[in-house]
RNA sequence: CGGGGUGUAGCGCAGUUGGUAGCGCACCGCGUUUGGGACGCGGGGGUCGGCGGUUCAAGUCCGCCCACCCCGACCA
């Protein structure tokens, strides 16, 4: 491939934004068959086809398709820090929906939002072995300040554990403390060799839930229960199902006792893990002296979780729904719920139509609407852009549908003129409350049958290294680290999880064959 | 960190044997358009990644540096 970056902007920004800038279809690769077509057709290049209107086919490039949607829809961009993103508002919006989302469960279930520093103490991550050796190579590490060399160097938090274990300990005292009950909304820094934007960015947004505990089973319930919470928010807000599970060994959380994830099937057969949850057992406890007296004036370590969730999930909602048309976002969590197209050939038909525009999103109070009422592009050229923006539900109102008392509403799940209906100008808050409920229905549906078409119970490891390229494979599994690093080497999956819904009996390891008491699902994995 | 590649307008690119920088899109203005990605005319925009060298003259030739991309090893 040519160039395709500058140095000035955001240097993936070139790549991301057009892959060939479909001017020079015959230069680029991926046009040839396009100007090949077009040619038999007596039509000359780029007059009958605008290809770089058009996201490429999610299966031609699945990759590049992604890449194009996060830009061209305006959820991110690149920033000018090598693998570091800006949000923009529309991607903001979205997350915000996901934040109101998920901080009503974590209130729901008792949990209490703090602010803790990005700054911590080198010398805090070192506390914990495992934990300093699974972060150590991503650190940022601040070593001056205002101008002078720091006597103790700062590292950029890629995750509070350390610092929270300090102020626990300081703050817990009592049996009659616990259960402490935190979370943290705020950004992480990791410094990641490759980036990509939402899924893997040197900087992220997340939440960060930390609790500390009286019991190591209070501890694990408490896990469990943060897990489930992710499950019904990615279920019912976000329609995608997830497969939550324990993680392995060599997959868990750097510190903790045990992981468990959410992980879901993108729109190309890859897994992506879109939340964790880890039991930390009396790890950081003991690293950071967090301790109790309990009733019978015994000194007790803590047990201590924590849980995440990032704008990775973001990610996820755009590979999971999105088609080649652009995105698709689910009801439930999109900034526009629906969005108005006035249609109209001159003044007298623009006052007529966004006059009753406006009264038409009157009646949809309750509901995220938009109108568009930008002068001087054609409404098709409208339908595209928020068809390529995911925005659920259209809604076209000019001359005929007012003639008519009706208007055309169009479907995001069924895109193009298959997805447009004509209904009633009378009753239409109801209709579209309805159609929404539709969409988030079908849209999980349609997510869980994809899921279901390309997950495998190979019989055996040549089918499984088959299933894998493309899918997940639900296979016994012995457990062994070695067994899974060979796996990785030998087909580039990994174990995700191994599901708490398991078959019952024993097996025989899809790899070496020893007895295994559990299945886990593999696949690979962003 | 290893291997490969690339830096020219916001983006995609062209730039011949060295002769003082151009095309498309985007952007701005005006007009005609507007029910599935409109068109015409006019206009603004550049330390050619940086530094140094060769030369009367460097986007172009030479050297060094920087940045970024792709492929691998590591990851919410």
């Amino acid at each position: 491939m040519p160039r395709r970056h500058g140095p000035a902007q955001g240097p993936r920004a070139t790549h991301i934004v057009s892959h060939c800038g479909g001017r020079r279809p015959g230069t680029c690769p991926s046009h040839r068959t396009i100007v090949a077509l077009t040619r038999s057709l007596a039509i000359a290049p780029g007059e009958g086809i605008m290809s770089d209107e058009k996201l490429p086919a999610r299966q031609e490039d699945f990759n590049e398709w992604y890449n194009q949607i996060v830009v061209r829809a305006e959820l991110a961009d690149y920033a000018p820090v090598r693998g570091c993103m800006v949000v923009r508002p529309y991607g903001w919006a979205l997350w915000e929906n996901i934040t109101a989302a998920l901080d009503r469960r974590f209130k729901a279930t008792g949990h209490l939002n703090a602010g803790f520093p990005m700054f911590i103490p080198k010398s805090f991550l070192e506390r914990e072995k495992e934990h300093v050796e699974g972060f150590s190579p991503e650190l940022a590490v601040v070593t001056i300040g205002g101008g002078e060399v720091l006597e103790e160097p700062l590292v950029v938090r890629p995750t509070s554990e350390t610092i929270i274990g300090h102020m626990y300990a300081k703050w817990i005292k009592s049996y009659r403390d616990l259960p402490v009950l935190i979370n943290l909304w705020n950004s992480v820094v990791r410094w990641e060799k490759r980036t990509k934007l939402f899924l893997r960015t040197t900087e992220f947004y997340w939440q960060e839930g930390h609790t500390a505990h009286a019991t190591a089973d209070e501890a694990e319930a408490e896990t469990r229960r943060m897990l489930d919470v992710y499950v019904d928010f990615a279920v019912n807000d976000a329609a995608i199902p997830v497969i939550p599970g324990l993680k392995s060994q060599t997959e868990k959380f750097a510190g903790a006792q045990r992981s468990y994830s959410i992980e879901a099937m993108m729109g190309d057969g890859k897994a992506l893990q879109s939340g964790t949850s880890h039991n930390l057992g009396d790890n950081f406890a003991r690293a950071f002296n967090i301790q109790y007296l309990d009733a019978q004036n015994v000194l007790q370590f803590c047990s201590t979780t924590s849980w995440g969730l990032s704008t990775r999930f973001i990610g996820a909602i755009i590979m999971v729904h999105g088609d080649d048309t652009g995105l698709i976002l689910p009801p439930k969590l999109a900034p526009y719920q629906v969005v108005v197209v006035p249609i109209y050939k001159n003044d007298d038909e623009r006052s007529l139509v966004l006059g009753e525009v406006d009264r038409l999103a009157g009646e949809l109070g309750d509901l995220r609407v938009t109108i568009d009422r930008r002068e001087g592009l054609t409404p098709g050229f409208k339908f595209n852009e928020w068809e390529m923006r995911g925005v659920p539900l259209r809604l076209e109102l000019g001359p005929r549908d007012i003639a008519g008392q009706s208007v055309t509403l169009a479907r995001r799940d069924r895109p193009g003129k298959s997805g447009k209906t004509s209904v009633p100008r009378q009753g239409l808050a109801a209709h579209i409350g309805e159609a929404l409920a539709d969409i988030q229905a079908s849209l999980y549906d349609r997510a869980l049958e994809a899921r279901r078409a390309r997950t495998h119970e190979p019989k055996d490891f040549a089918e499984f290294a088959q299933v894998v390229e493309q899918g997940f494979a639900f296979s016994w599994w012995c457990g062994r680290s070695e067994c899974e690093a060979e796996i990785q080497e030998k087909t580039k999956a990994t174990t995700r999880c191994i599901p708490f819904d398991q078959p019952s009996g024993s097996g025989a390891c899809i790899h070496c064959g020893q007895t295994s008491q559990s299945k886990a699902i593999f696949a690979r994995a962003y």
